[in-house]
RNA sequence: GCCCCGGUGGCGAAAUCCGGUAGACGCAGCAGACUUAAAAUCUGCUGGCCGUAAGGCCGUGCCGGUUCAAAUCCGGCCCGGGGCACCA
C-alpha cells in the first residue's frame, strides 16, 4: 500500500471493482432474507445538493451494513423527473424542460456515482419517461372506473396577464411573480382522487407502523384529522329562499357540520363561505355584498393566510331557522370560512368558540351563554376571551337538554334532530380529496378526450401511453399543450369525430407514489408491476427528509391500497420502517443596500474578524472588492440563500469518504445538520490517521492469529476496547441509526491502537484485530477507503463481501467495577468491587471510602441505595 | 394562527430500552515536540467560579413540581426549525 492516503486513486480503484464485479445488482433469491433500502428519488435539478448526499449516505450505510449481514439487498435509483422547475429553467434559458431534465440526469447520475453509492443502476426509472408514466394513465383509467378518479371544479390562482394557472410558490404577496399582476382565484374542473375514502384506514393502519417515527404518525394523524360530530340543518327562512330562487338554485336548508352540537342553542349567527350559493344568490341582489365577495375570492386559499388574516365579514340580509326554536339567525359571508371545506358554512356560537367570539364582538353579534363550567369558575362568556369558555361543561338555557353534559347532550341533540330529519351524527374528516389536475406542460397527461357527442372517453389501453411532446418550450403564458394542436385534435375513440384531447397534466406526487413498486418490475414493458413486488415489498427501509412527512407518505400509502384494492400487490402498507432525515443547514450573509434588492453572500465568501468583542462579517465580492454584511443565522441550504455548499467540489478536494464521513459524523440522523469546513477537515484527518495506523502496522509484516490464553493486561484490554467497539458500532448502526456515536467509538478504538505500543507476536496480533474491526466497522460509512485498507491488512476477499463479524464475549469480560458513591445525590467518590460482589460488600466498601465517610460525618445513614453495576447513594 | 420537532461548554454533539458519574467523540483554542522556517504530524490541557494545591460551589433555554437521585418524568412559559394540500 501507499504511504500517503490519496483519495482520488483509492475511490476510483474501488468504484472499478463493485462495477465489474457487479456488487449491487440484485436479483431475487426466496432463500436469501430480503432487505428493500429506499432513499427517495431526487428531482433532477441540476446538481446534486448536501441533502441528496446526506439521505443517499444514510440509506447507503445500511445497504452496506446489511448486506454483510448476510442479507438479499436491493438499493435502487430513480429521478422524480417531471415538475415546475424545468418550466422555469425553459423560460430562463429557452431550453425545452425534456433536454433541460435528461442533461441533468445525466450529469447528476455521474455524481452519485462518483460518491460510490451501492445502487442497481439496472433499475433506475426516471418518471418522464413514456415507459414509466403509461401505468400512471393506465391505473388514472382503472381509478375512473372504479369511480376514485372522478371530476369536479376547483379552485386555482389565475395570473389575469399572463392568463395561466399559477402555483402557490408563484404568488408574492398576492401577486403574479412574473407579470405582478393581482392573483384571482378562478373555479374550474379538475379531476380529483377520492382519498377520503380511504381515510378511516389510512388513519386507523397508521398504528401498524411500528418502524415510523411516532411524529410523523402523530403529524399524518391530525393531517387526516378524523372528528366526531354532528350534521345539522337550518332551514332557510323566506328571504333565503326567495333570494336563492331568484338565482336559479333550489334549497330548503343550511347545512352545516359542528363537533359541539351541544352549543347549538348558543347559536347567534351562521358564516358562509365567499362561494357558497347562498353568498352568490345574496351578493346578486347587492352590490356591497358583492364587492366583498369578489375580494374574499381574490384572497389567499392557503390555510396559513386564512388563519392569520383579518377575520372579516358582510350581512346578507338572509335568514335561516333554528332547528329547534324556529327563531331567525341571519347568515353571514366570512372570509375564514372556505367552500372546499366541510359544508362551507359553519354555525356561530360565540360564547363558547374562539373564533366566533372575535367575529361576533368585532360586528355586534349577541354572545349567548349555554355551557357553564362544572367549577363554576365563571357564569357568562365576556371579553376578553378565556380559554375555557371553549371546554365542556353543563348545559344551560337550551330548552328540553337543559342540565345535560356536554358529552350527552351532544347525543342526545344528535337524535333529536334526527328524529326531526334535520341533522344527523356524523364523521367528519379534515383531509380533503386529491386534485392531481395541473393546467401545465411538463407532467403526465391525462388520457382523457372531450368529444361533443360522447363526453368524457378515456384514451382505450392499447392507445397508451398518450406521450407528452418532448420539444414544447413554455412562456408562461398558459399551457403550451393548448396551443399545439398536433397534441389536443384527435378523433373520438368512440364515434370517431373530431374531439379534443385533455391539456392537463398530472401532478406530480402522482409519479411518486409508486416509484417504489416500478424499481421491483422496472424491465417490464406489459405490466405495471409483475410477481416480484410480492418479494421486495414492503420497503423495508425508507429514506428521506421530514418535508414529507405528510403529503408524499400519504399520497404513497392511498395509492398502494388502491393497487392492493385492484389485485396489483398484495401490501397495504408500503414503508416497514422510515427514517426522516434532517435538514442540511449553513449560514446566510446578506446585504441590504439602501435600494433595490437583498443579496445573498456564499458563506465560502465570508471572513469574520472580531474587534473589541463586536463581530463583524466581511464579503469578498468576484472583483475583490470588500463590502460588510448582516449575519442572518443559519437556514435551509437553499439557491435564493446563497448559502449552499456544492458536494461536486467537496469531492474533487477531500473525496467521496470525507464527504460521506462528515455527513454521518456531525449529527444523528433526524437532526439538523450545520455545515462545517472544520469539521470537514476533522473527518479528512481522521481517515488519514486510520490509513497511517494500518500503513504502520502493515509495513512490519504480517500478524499471527491471536492466542487467547497467552494474553497480557494491556494486551486483553485492546481486546476488550476492540470488541467493545464492535458492540457499538454493531447497535448504533444496526438498530438505533446513529452513525455519529458509531464513528465516535472507532475513533476511540483508533485511539487505544495508537497508544498500544507493543511489538511482540501477541501484541501485533491484537492490533491486528482491532485494526480490523476498525476497518470493517467503518466500512459502510467509507466504502473506498475501507476496501483498500482491509486488502493492506492481508484479506484476498473485497471487504464489500465480508461478512459481519460477531463479538467475542470472552474480550468483554471483566473481574473488577467501579461504581460511583453519593452522598445526598452528590458524587463523593468511587470504589472498585468485583463484578460479582453482593449488596452488603458494596454497602461496606461505599461507607468505608475516605471522602466518603467525610461528609457522611456523625450522621448515620437515612437509606443506602444501591444500583448494581452503577452506583450508591447515601442519605443522610 | 394550527399541527409536529428541537434547545446541553467557544462550536457540532454524547449520556441508548426503562431517571443513576453531564460533556464521550470531534472542531476550534492554548502550550509543547519535530522543522532553518512554515505547513503537515505527534503529545498535553481545555464548562464556569473560588483555591498555590487538595478540594469546593454552580451548571443541560426559563419558572415550578415529583424523586434518595432529573438533560431525562410532570405543569407553565420563551426561543429556533419543519409542515399547512399547485415547490418537490
Amino acid at each position: 500500500m501507499d504511504e500517503r492516503y490519496e483519495p482520488a486513486a483509492v475511490e476510483r480503484s474501488a468504484q472499478q471493482y463493485w462495477n465489474e464485479a457487479r456488487s449491487f445488482a440484485a436479483t431475487e433469491d426466496p432463500s436469501k432474507g430480503k432487505f428493500y433500502c429506499l432513499s427517495m428519488f431526487p428531482y433532477p435539478s441540476g446538481r446534486l445538493h448536501m441533502g441528496h448526499v446526506r439521505n443517499y449516505t444514510i440509506g447507503d450505510v445500511l445497504t452496506r451494513f446489511a448486506r454483510m449481514q448476510g442479507r438479499n439487498v436491493l438499493q435502487p435509483m430513480g429521478w422524480d423527473a417531471f415538475g415546475l422547475p424545468a418550466e422555469n429553467a425553459a423560460m430562463a434559458n429557452g431550453v425545452a424542460p425534456a433536454k433541460w431534465t435528461r442533461d441533468n440526469i445525466a450529469y447528476m447520475k455521474k455524481q452519485l456515482q462518483a460518491l460510490g453509492f451501492a445502487l442497481d443502476w439496472e433499475r433506475e426509472v426516471a418518471t418522464c419517461d413514456p415507459s414509466y408514466y403509461r401505468w400512471n394513465q393506465w391505473l388514472f383509467l382503472r381509478m375512473r372506473e372504479k369511480g376514485i378518479a372522478y371530476k369536479k371544479t376547483g379552485v386555482v390562482n389565475w395570473d389575469p396577464i399572463d392568463q395561466t394557472v399559477l402555483a402557490n410558490e408563484q404568488v408574492i404577496d398576492g401577486r403574479g411573480w412574473r407579470t405582478g399582476a393581482l392573483v384571482e382565484k378562478r373555479e374550474i374542473p379538475m379531476y380529483y382522487l377520492n382519498i377520503t375514502a380511504y381515510a378511516d384506514e389510512l388513519l386507523g393502519d397508521l398504528s401498524s407502523l411500528g418502524g415510523w417515527p411516532e411524529r410523523v404518525k402523530l403529524m399524518q394523524a391530525n393531517w387526516i384529522g378524523r372528528s366526531e360530530g354532528a350534521e345539522i340543518s337550518f332551514p332557510l327562512a323566506d328571504d333565503a329562499r326567495s333570494a336563492l330562487r331568484a338565482a336559479g338554485q333550489a334549497g330548503d336548508a343550511l347545512k352545516v357540520f359542528t363537533t359541539r352540537a351541544d352549543t347549538l342553542f348558543g347559536v347567534t349567527f351562521m358564516a358562509i363561505a365567499a362561494e357558497h350559493p347562498l353568498a352568490l344568490a345574496a351578493g346578486a341582489r347587492n352590490p356591497e355584498l358583492q364587492a366583498f365577495i369578489d375580494e374574499c375570492r381574490r384572497g389567499s386559499t392557503m390555510e396559513a393566510d386564512v388563519a392569520t388574516m383579518e377575520k372579516k365579514g358582510r350581512r346578507t340580509g338572509l335568514h335561516v331557522l333554528h332547528p329547534f326554536t324556529g327563531k331567525p339567525v341571519e347568515v353571514w359571508v366570512a372570509n375564514y370560512v372556505l367552500m372546499g371545506y366541510g359544508e362551507g358554512a359553519v354555525m356561530g356560537v360565540p360564547a363558547h368558540d374562539e373564533r366566533d367570539f372575535e367575529f361576533a364582538s368585532k360586528n355586534g353579534i349577541d354572545i349567548v351563554t349555554v355551557v357553564r363550567p362544572h367549577d363554576g369558575s365563571w357564569q357568562k362568556a365576556e371579553a376578553p376571551w378565556q380559554v375555557s369558555y371553549g371546554d365542556y361543561g353543563v348545559i344551560v338555557d337550551s330548552g328540553e337538554f337543559s342540565g345535560l353534559e356536554s358529552m350527552a347532550a351532544v347525543s342526545a341533540i344528535a337524535a333529536a334532530l334526527d328524529k326531526k330529519g334535520l341533522g344527523r351524527k356524523r364523521v367528519q374528516f379534515r383531509l380533503r380529496d386529491w386534485g392531481i389536475s395541473r393546467q401545465r406542460y411538463w407532467g403526465c397527461p391525462i388520457p382523457l378526450i372531450h368529444c361533443e357527442h360522447c363526453g368524457e372517453v378515456p384514451v382505450p389501453d392499447e392507445q397508451l401511453p398518450v406521450v407528452l411532446p418532448e420539444d414544447l418550450v413554455p412562456d408562461g403564458s398558459g399551457n403550451p399543450l393548448g396551443k399545439t394542436p398536433s397534441f389536443w385534435k384527435v378523433d373520438c375513440p368512440t364515434c370517431g369525430k373530431p374531439a379534443r384531447r385533455e391539456t392537463d397534466t398530472m401532478d406530480t406526487f402522482v409519479d411518486s407514489s409508486w416509484y417504489f413498486l416500478r424499481y421491483a418490475s422496472a424491465d417490464n414493458a406489459k405490466a405495471m408491476v409483475d410477481e416480484r413486488v410480492k418479494y421486495w415489498l414492503p420497503v423495508d427501509q425508507y429514506i428521506g427528509g421530514i418535508e414529507h412527512a405528510i403529503l408524499h407518505l400519504l399520497y404513497s400509502r392511498f395509492w398502494t391500497k388502491v393497487m392492493r384494492d385492484l389485485g396489483l400487490v398484495t401490501v397495504g402498507e408500503p414503508f416497514a420502517n422510515l427514517l426522516t432525515q434532517g435538514m442540511v443547514l449553513n449560514h446566510i450573509y446578506s446585504h441590504q443596500p439602501a435600494e433595490g434588492r437583498r443579496t445573498y453572500f456564499n458563506p465560502l465568501d465570508v471572513d469574520e474578524e472580531e474587534q473589541n468583542g463586536v463581530k463583524r462579517w466581511y464579503a469578498t465580492r468576484a472583483d475583490g472588492s470588500r463590502l460588510e454584511v448582516n449575519y442572518d443565522g443559519l437556514g435551509t441550504m437553499s439557491k435564493s440563500k446563497n448559502n449552499g455548499v456544492d458536494p461536486q467540489s467537496l469531492v474533487e478536494k477531500y473525496g467521496a469518504d470525507t464527504a460521506r464521513l462528515f455527513m454521518m459524523f456531525a449529527a444523528p440522523p433526524e437532526q439538523t445538520l450545520e455545515w462545517s469546513d472544520e469539521g470537514v477537515q476533522g473527518a479528512f484527518r481522521f481517515i488519514r490517521r486510520l490509513w497511517t495506523a494500518v500503513y504502520q502496522h502493515v509495513s512490519a509484516g504480517p500478524a499471527a492469529p491471536v492466542d487467547k490464553s497467552a494474553l497480557n493486561a494491556a494486551q486483553k484490554d485492546l481486546r476488550r476496547a476492540a470488541h467493545q467497539g464492535l458492540t457499538k458500532v454493531t447497535d448504533d448502526i444496526g438498530r438505533r441509526r446513529t452513525f455519529n456515536t458509531a464513528v465516535a467509538a472507532v475513533m476511540e478504538l483508533l485511539n487505544a491502537v495508537s497508544r498500544f505500543d507493543d511489538r511482540s507476536p501477541q501484541g501485533r496480533a491484537v492490533a491486528q484485530e482491532a485494526l480490523e474491526i476498525a476497518v470493517i466497522g467503518l466500512s459502510p460509512i467509507v466504502p473506498h477507503v475501507c476496501h483498500e485498507l482491509w486488502k493492506a491488512l492481508g484479506h484476498r476477499e473485497a471487504i464489500v463481501d465480508v461478512a459481519w463479524p460477531t463479538v467475542d464475549r470472552d474480550a468483554l469480560s471483566q473481574d473488577a467495577l467501579t461504581l460511583v458513591v453519593q452522598v445526598n445525590g452528590k458524587l463523593r467518590g468511587q470504589i472498585t468491587v468485583a463484578v460479582d460482589a453482593d449488596e452488603a460488600s458494596i454497602r461496606a466498601a461505599a461507607l468505608a471510602d475516605e471522602t466518603v465517610k467525610r461528609f457522611i460525618g456523625d450522621a448515620t445513614p437515612k437509606k443506602i441505595v444501591v444500583v448494581l453495576r452503577k452506583l450508591v447513594n447515601v442519605v443522610v
